[in-house]
DNA sequence: GTTGATAATCTCAACGTTGAGATAGGAGGG
DNA sequence: CCCTCCTATCTCAACGTTGAGATTATCAAC
Protein backbone atom coordinates (compact mmCIF):
# COMPACT_ATOMS: atom_id res chain seq x y z
CA UNK A 1 0.00 0.00 0.00
CA UNK A 2 0.95 3.85 -0.79
CA UNK A 3 0.27 6.90 1.18
CA UNK A 4 0.24 10.21 -0.85
CA UNK A 5 3.67 10.83 -0.20
CA UNK A 6 4.91 7.47 -2.00
CA UNK A 7 3.55 9.09 -4.73
CA UNK A 8 5.49 12.38 -4.63
CA UNK A 9 8.83 10.49 -4.25
CA UNK A 10 8.05 8.14 -7.24
CA UNK A 11 7.69 11.08 -9.08
CA UNK A 12 11.14 12.49 -7.71
CA UNK A 13 12.30 9.24 -8.83
CA UNK A 14 11.72 9.40 -12.55
CA UNK A 15 12.27 12.76 -13.06
CA UNK A 16 15.72 13.32 -10.92
CA UNK A 17 17.22 9.30 -10.42
CA UNK A 18 20.50 11.30 -9.88
CA UNK A 19 19.13 12.46 -6.49
CA UNK A 20 18.48 10.38 -2.84
CA UNK A 21 14.88 11.69 -2.44
CA UNK A 22 14.78 9.12 1.02
CA UNK A 23 15.08 12.08 3.46
CA UNK A 24 11.74 13.22 2.15
CA UNK A 25 10.04 9.91 3.06
CA UNK A 26 10.48 10.96 6.67
CA UNK A 27 10.59 14.91 6.91
CA UNK A 28 7.53 14.97 4.10
CA UNK A 29 5.69 12.72 6.10
CA UNK A 30 5.95 14.03 9.34
CA UNK A 31 5.01 17.86 7.91
CA UNK A 32 2.05 15.75 6.36
CA UNK A 33 1.10 13.71 9.51
CA UNK A 34 1.26 17.47 11.74
CA UNK A 35 -1.20 18.81 8.91
CA UNK A 36 -3.87 16.17 8.70
CA UNK A 37 -3.25 15.71 12.60
CA UNK A 38 -4.15 19.42 13.74
CA UNK A 39 -7.15 19.11 11.29
CA UNK A 40 -8.47 16.38 13.93
CA UNK A 41 -7.68 18.19 16.75
CA UNK A 42 -9.01 21.32 15.60
CA UNK A 43 -12.60 19.38 15.44
CA UNK A 44 -12.50 17.59 18.73
CA UNK A 45 -11.99 21.16 20.43
CA UNK A 46 -14.13 23.05 18.43
CA UNK A 47 -17.04 20.46 19.86
CA UNK A 48 -16.25 22.02 23.44
CA UNK A 49 -15.91 25.32 22.09
CA UNK A 50 -12.50 26.46 21.92
CA UNK A 51 -9.64 26.99 19.16
CA UNK A 52 -6.52 24.51 19.45
CA UNK A 53 -3.94 27.79 20.62
CA UNK A 54 -6.95 28.26 23.80
CA UNK A 55 -6.41 24.35 24.80
CA UNK A 56 -2.81 24.77 24.27
CA UNK A 57 -2.89 28.28 26.91
CA UNK A 58 -4.83 26.54 29.53
CA UNK A 59 -3.15 23.22 29.38
CA UNK A 60 0.13 24.51 30.18
CA UNK A 61 -1.06 26.28 32.81
CA UNK A 62 -2.77 23.44 34.14
CA UNK A 63 -0.10 21.18 34.14
CA UNK A 64 2.55 23.85 35.80
CA UNK A 65 0.32 22.61 38.52
CA UNK A 66 -1.04 24.92 41.38
CA UNK A 67 -1.48 27.99 41.94
CA UNK A 68 -1.91 27.45 38.14
CA UNK A 69 -0.35 30.73 36.93
CA UNK A 70 2.78 31.52 34.64
CA UNK A 71 4.02 34.71 33.30
CA UNK A 72 3.32 36.21 29.83
CA UNK A 73 6.85 35.32 29.68
CA UNK A 74 7.04 31.91 30.47
CA UNK A 75 3.80 31.47 28.04
CA UNK A 76 5.59 33.27 25.54
CA UNK A 77 8.47 30.53 25.16
CA UNK A 78 6.40 27.39 25.50
CA UNK A 79 3.63 28.54 22.98
CA UNK A 80 6.66 28.88 19.63
CA UNK A 81 4.60 32.22 18.60
CA UNK A 82 5.88 35.54 19.04
CA UNK A 83 4.98 38.53 21.99
CA UNK A 84 2.02 40.11 19.85
CA UNK A 85 0.73 36.76 19.84
CA UNK A 86 0.72 36.11 23.01
CA UNK A 87 -0.86 39.57 24.01
CA UNK A 88 -3.18 38.89 21.68
CA UNK A 89 -4.20 35.58 22.88
CA UNK A 90 -4.49 36.82 26.86
CA UNK A 91 -6.93 39.56 25.94
CA UNK A 92 -9.07 37.07 24.20
CA UNK A 93 -8.66 34.21 26.80
CA UNK A 94 -9.15 37.29 29.50
CA UNK A 95 -12.32 38.72 27.90
CA UNK A 96 -13.74 34.77 27.84
CA UNK A 97 -12.77 34.41 32.05
CA UNK A 98 -10.91 31.55 31.25
CA UNK A 99 -7.55 33.56 32.42
CA UNK A 100 -6.34 36.55 34.56
CA UNK A 101 -3.92 38.78 34.50
CA UNK A 102 -2.10 39.40 37.97
CA UNK A 103 0.55 41.90 38.11
CA UNK A 104 3.39 40.76 39.99
CA UNK A 105 3.99 43.00 43.37
CA UNK A 106 7.14 41.59 43.40
CA UNK A 107 8.22 42.52 39.59
CA UNK A 108 5.68 44.88 38.48
CA UNK A 109 6.94 44.73 34.90
CA UNK A 110 5.40 40.54 34.88
CA UNK A 111 2.52 39.70 34.43
CA UNK A 112 1.36 36.63 35.77
CA UNK A 113 -0.94 34.87 33.63
CA UNK A 114 -3.84 32.71 36.42
CA UNK A 115 -6.16 29.80 34.82
CA UNK A 116 -9.82 31.03 36.87
CA UNK A 117 -12.05 28.58 38.38
CA UNK A 118 -13.93 28.46 35.23
CA UNK A 119 -10.87 28.33 33.04
CA UNK A 120 -9.05 24.77 35.54
CA UNK A 121 -13.36 23.38 35.52
CA UNK A 122 -12.69 23.46 32.05
CA UNK A 123 -9.51 22.24 30.82
CA UNK A 124 -9.76 19.60 33.82
CA UNK A 125 -13.02 18.15 31.49
CA UNK A 126 -11.49 18.47 28.55
CA UNK A 127 -8.24 17.02 28.88
CA UNK A 128 -9.36 13.37 28.88
CA UNK A 129 -11.45 13.38 26.63
CA UNK A 130 -8.34 15.00 24.35
CA UNK A 131 -6.07 12.02 25.46
CA UNK A 132 -8.42 9.69 24.37
CA UNK A 133 -9.02 11.60 21.15
CA UNK A 134 -5.11 11.32 20.30
CA UNK A 135 -5.56 7.55 21.10
CA UNK A 136 -8.17 7.09 18.87
CA UNK A 137 -6.21 8.66 16.31
CA UNK A 138 -3.41 6.47 16.55
CA UNK A 139 -5.23 3.47 16.58
CA UNK A 140 -3.63 2.67 13.33
CA UNK A 141 -0.62 1.62 15.27
CA UNK A 142 -0.64 -1.15 18.03
CA UNK A 143 0.78 -0.36 21.24
CA UNK A 144 4.53 -1.39 20.56
CA UNK A 145 4.84 0.38 17.63
CA UNK A 146 3.70 3.53 19.06
CA UNK A 147 6.00 3.66 22.01
CA UNK A 148 8.66 2.47 19.65
CA UNK A 149 7.69 5.58 17.34
CA UNK A 150 7.81 7.65 20.31
CA UNK A 151 11.09 6.70 21.26
CA UNK A 152 12.74 7.50 17.83
CA UNK A 153 11.09 10.71 17.39
CA UNK A 154 12.54 11.69 20.92
CA UNK A 155 16.13 10.63 19.18
CA UNK A 156 15.52 12.66 16.49
CA UNK A 157 13.89 15.51 18.86
CA UNK A 158 16.94 15.28 20.80
CA UNK A 159 19.56 15.49 17.75
CA UNK A 160 17.97 18.62 16.21
CA UNK A 161 18.62 20.23 20.29
CA UNK A 162 15.18 19.80 21.77
CA UNK A 163 16.37 19.08 25.24
CA UNK A 164 14.54 19.25 28.23
CA UNK A 165 16.83 21.52 30.68
CA UNK B 1 17.77 11.62 28.15
CA UNK B 2 14.30 13.74 27.84
CA UNK B 3 13.35 15.98 25.18
CA UNK B 4 10.84 19.01 25.74
CA UNK B 5 7.70 16.56 25.52
CA UNK B 6 9.27 14.15 28.94
CA UNK B 7 9.11 17.41 30.40
CA UNK B 8 5.15 17.80 29.28
CA UNK B 9 4.28 14.09 29.82
CA UNK B 10 5.61 14.63 33.56
CA UNK B 11 4.18 17.47 34.48
CA UNK B 12 0.97 16.12 33.07
CA UNK B 13 1.33 12.91 35.14
CA UNK B 14 2.22 14.59 38.49
CA UNK B 15 -0.80 17.03 38.19
CA UNK B 16 -3.43 14.42 36.39
CA UNK B 17 -2.10 10.73 36.90
CA UNK B 18 -5.75 9.44 35.70
CA UNK B 19 -5.01 10.65 32.72
CA UNK B 20 -2.64 7.85 30.23
CA UNK B 21 -0.92 11.07 28.45
CA UNK B 22 1.04 8.30 26.10
CA UNK B 23 -0.12 9.70 23.08
CA UNK B 24 1.28 13.03 23.51
CA UNK B 25 4.28 11.56 23.64
CA UNK B 26 3.81 11.06 19.71
CA UNK B 27 1.67 13.60 18.44
CA UNK B 28 2.99 16.00 20.64
CA UNK B 29 6.53 15.09 19.07
CA UNK B 30 5.30 15.34 15.58
CA UNK B 31 3.96 18.67 15.99
CA UNK B 32 7.65 19.86 17.46
CA UNK B 33 9.26 18.12 14.84
CA UNK B 34 7.43 19.76 12.10
CA UNK B 35 8.25 23.35 13.62
CA UNK B 36 11.51 22.71 14.26
CA UNK B 37 12.13 21.11 10.85
CA UNK B 38 10.07 23.98 9.22
CA UNK B 39 12.43 26.31 10.81
CA UNK B 40 15.44 24.71 9.25
CA UNK B 41 14.15 24.48 5.64
CA UNK B 42 13.42 27.92 5.81
CA UNK B 43 16.63 28.96 6.92
CA UNK B 44 17.82 26.73 3.61
CA UNK B 45 15.55 28.31 0.98
CA UNK B 46 16.49 31.09 2.17
CA UNK B 47 20.13 31.00 1.69
CA UNK B 48 18.38 29.96 -1.89
CA UNK B 49 16.21 33.01 -2.27
CA UNK B 50 13.42 31.04 -1.92
CA UNK B 51 10.43 31.20 0.46
CA UNK B 52 9.21 27.57 1.91
CA UNK B 53 5.83 28.04 -0.29
CA UNK B 54 7.74 28.68 -3.61
CA UNK B 55 9.70 25.98 -3.56
CA UNK B 56 7.12 23.54 -3.12
CA UNK B 57 4.89 24.83 -6.03
CA UNK B 58 8.08 24.85 -7.97
CA UNK B 59 9.38 21.66 -7.42
CA UNK B 60 5.36 19.96 -7.43
CA UNK B 61 5.62 21.44 -11.53
CA UNK B 62 9.18 19.66 -11.48
CA UNK B 63 8.79 16.37 -10.42
CA UNK B 64 5.00 15.81 -12.46
CA UNK B 65 7.13 15.67 -15.39
CA UNK B 66 7.92 17.97 -19.14
CA UNK B 67 6.21 20.19 -19.92
CA UNK B 68 5.81 21.08 -16.45
CA UNK B 69 2.26 22.61 -15.65
CA UNK B 70 -0.77 21.59 -13.53
CA UNK B 71 -3.92 23.28 -13.87
CA UNK B 72 -4.77 25.92 -10.71
CA UNK B 73 -7.01 23.22 -9.30
CA UNK B 74 -4.08 20.54 -8.93
CA UNK B 75 -1.85 22.98 -7.39
CA UNK B 76 -4.56 23.71 -4.85
CA UNK B 77 -5.32 20.42 -3.57
CA UNK B 78 -1.51 19.34 -3.50
CA UNK B 79 -0.91 22.20 -1.40
CA UNK B 80 -3.07 22.30 1.65
CA UNK B 81 -4.10 25.85 1.19
CA UNK B 82 -6.90 27.51 0.28
CA UNK B 83 -8.04 28.98 -3.34
CA UNK B 84 -7.18 32.37 -2.49
CA UNK B 85 -3.62 31.55 -1.16
CA UNK B 86 -2.79 29.59 -4.29
CA UNK B 87 -3.71 32.67 -6.29
CA UNK B 88 -1.64 35.23 -4.54
CA UNK B 89 0.91 32.65 -4.91
CA UNK B 90 0.88 32.19 -8.06
CA UNK B 91 0.74 35.83 -8.72
CA UNK B 92 3.80 36.24 -6.89
CA UNK B 93 5.75 33.42 -8.79
CA UNK B 94 4.34 34.61 -12.09
CA UNK B 95 5.77 38.24 -11.11
CA UNK B 96 9.27 36.95 -10.40
CA UNK B 97 9.24 35.34 -13.76
CA UNK B 98 9.62 31.58 -12.44
CA UNK B 99 6.18 30.38 -13.39
CA UNK B 100 3.39 31.43 -16.19
CA UNK B 101 0.05 31.16 -16.83
CA UNK B 102 -1.47 29.85 -19.68
CA UNK B 103 -4.88 29.84 -20.62
CA UNK B 104 -6.35 25.96 -21.74
CA UNK B 105 -7.64 26.26 -25.18
CA UNK B 106 -9.59 23.33 -24.18
CA UNK B 107 -11.57 24.50 -21.45
CA UNK B 108 -11.48 28.02 -21.07
CA UNK B 109 -12.12 27.86 -17.30
CA UNK B 110 -8.77 26.40 -16.76
CA UNK B 111 -5.70 28.35 -16.36
CA UNK B 112 -2.33 25.84 -16.64
CA UNK B 113 0.81 27.01 -14.55
CA UNK B 114 3.79 26.53 -16.49
CA UNK B 115 7.30 26.48 -15.43
CA UNK B 116 9.47 28.66 -17.35
CA UNK B 117 13.03 28.39 -17.87
CA UNK B 118 13.93 30.17 -15.12
CA UNK B 119 11.84 28.26 -12.72
CA UNK B 120 12.85 24.94 -14.27
CA UNK B 121 16.56 25.81 -13.86
CA UNK B 122 16.24 26.69 -10.55
CA UNK B 123 14.40 23.98 -8.96
CA UNK B 124 16.84 21.87 -10.95
CA UNK B 125 19.59 23.27 -9.08
CA UNK B 126 18.23 23.43 -5.58
CA UNK B 127 16.80 20.18 -5.22
CA UNK B 128 19.32 17.62 -4.79
CA UNK B 129 21.04 20.33 -2.15
CA UNK B 130 17.64 19.91 -0.18
CA UNK B 131 17.76 16.66 -0.12
CA UNK B 132 21.32 16.38 1.31
CA UNK B 133 19.97 19.11 3.95
CA UNK B 134 17.22 16.84 4.66
CA UNK B 135 19.39 13.92 4.75
CA UNK B 136 21.46 16.24 7.26
CA UNK B 137 18.55 17.13 9.76
CA UNK B 138 18.19 13.50 9.96
CA UNK B 139 21.35 12.36 11.02
CA UNK B 140 20.52 11.72 14.40
CA UNK B 141 19.02 8.56 12.88
CA UNK B 142 21.08 6.05 11.46
CA UNK B 143 19.68 4.54 8.15
CA UNK B 144 17.64 1.20 9.60
CA UNK B 145 16.04 3.85 12.07
CA UNK B 146 15.17 6.02 9.14
CA UNK B 147 13.88 3.40 6.91
CA UNK B 148 11.64 1.72 10.03
CA UNK B 149 10.56 5.52 11.12
CA UNK B 150 9.21 6.33 7.24
CA UNK B 151 7.63 2.60 7.27
CA UNK B 152 5.67 3.22 10.53
CA UNK B 153 4.82 7.17 9.24
CA UNK B 154 3.23 5.52 5.75
CA UNK B 155 1.16 3.20 8.02
CA UNK B 156 -0.40 6.16 10.14
CA UNK B 157 -0.54 8.56 7.30
CA UNK B 158 -3.02 5.38 5.77
CA UNK B 159 -4.56 4.91 9.02
CA UNK B 160 -5.61 8.56 8.74
CA UNK B 161 -7.02 8.12 5.10
CA UNK B 162 -4.01 9.94 3.69
CA UNK B 163 -4.30 7.09 0.36
CA UNK B 164 -1.97 7.83 -2.60
CA UNK B 165 -5.97 6.21 -4.81
C1' DG C 1 -30.64 26.52 -28.10
C1' DT C 2 -32.09 27.39 -23.33
C1' DT C 3 -32.01 26.28 -18.70
C1' DG C 4 -29.84 24.72 -14.62
C1' DA C 5 -26.27 22.62 -12.29
C1' DT C 6 -21.50 22.12 -11.77
C1' DA C 7 -16.64 23.49 -12.25
C1' DA C 8 -12.33 26.49 -12.24
C1' DT C 9 -10.41 30.52 -10.85
C1' DC C 10 -10.24 35.02 -8.88
C1' DT C 11 -11.72 38.83 -5.58
C1' DC C 12 -11.80 40.85 -1.24
C1' DA C 13 -13.00 41.88 3.61
C1' DA C 14 -12.05 39.96 8.02
C1' DC C 15 -8.80 38.08 10.85
C1' DG C 16 -4.35 36.57 13.16
C1' DT C 17 0.59 36.63 13.23
C1' DT C 18 4.99 38.82 12.78
C1' DG C 19 8.54 41.58 14.46
C1' DA C 20 10.38 46.08 15.33
C1' DG C 21 9.76 49.54 18.43
C1' DA C 22 7.56 51.77 22.53
C1' DT C 23 6.80 51.77 27.42
C1' DA C 24 8.02 51.01 31.91
C1' DG C 25 10.32 48.76 35.68
C1' DG C 26 14.61 46.71 37.68
C1' DA C 27 19.69 45.96 38.64
C1' DG C 28 24.35 47.28 39.12
C1' DG C 29 28.36 50.50 38.84
C1' DG C 30 30.08 54.76 39.80
C1' DC D 1 21.33 58.81 43.76
C1' DC D 2 22.00 58.82 38.74
C1' DC D 3 23.09 56.72 34.54
C1' DT D 4 23.10 52.83 31.61
C1' DC D 5 21.82 48.48 30.31
C1' DC D 6 18.73 44.89 30.65
C1' DT D 7 14.18 42.66 31.12
C1' DA D 8 9.02 42.05 30.59
C1' DT D 9 5.12 43.21 28.20
C1' DC D 10 2.36 45.68 25.01
C1' DT D 11 1.46 48.34 20.57
C1' DC D 12 0.74 48.54 15.84
C1' DA D 13 1.53 48.59 10.81
C1' DA D 14 2.57 45.32 7.29
C1' DC D 15 1.62 41.04 5.52
C1' DG D 16 -0.54 36.43 4.28
C1' DT D 17 -4.34 33.29 4.75
C1' DT D 18 -9.14 32.15 5.03
C1' DG D 19 -13.41 31.33 3.03
C1' DA D 20 -17.59 33.07 1.08
C1' DG D 21 -19.07 34.97 -2.98
C1' DA D 22 -18.43 36.73 -7.82
C1' DT D 23 -17.23 35.59 -12.44
C1' DT D 24 -16.91 32.98 -16.34
C1' DA D 25 -17.11 28.61 -18.71
C1' DT D 26 -18.72 23.76 -19.50
C1' DC D 27 -21.97 20.08 -19.74
C1' DA D 28 -26.34 17.47 -19.59
C1' DA D 29 -31.09 17.46 -20.17
C1' DC D 30 -34.79 18.93 -22.38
Amino acid sequence: MADAVDDILAQWRRERPDVDVAPMGVIGRISRLQLLLNRELREFFAGHGLENWEFDVLATLRRSGAPYELTAGALLRTSMVTSGAITNRIDRLEARGLVERVRDAGDRRSVRIRLTGAGLALVDEVVGLHAQNEARLLAGLDPAERERLADTLRTLLESLGDTAD
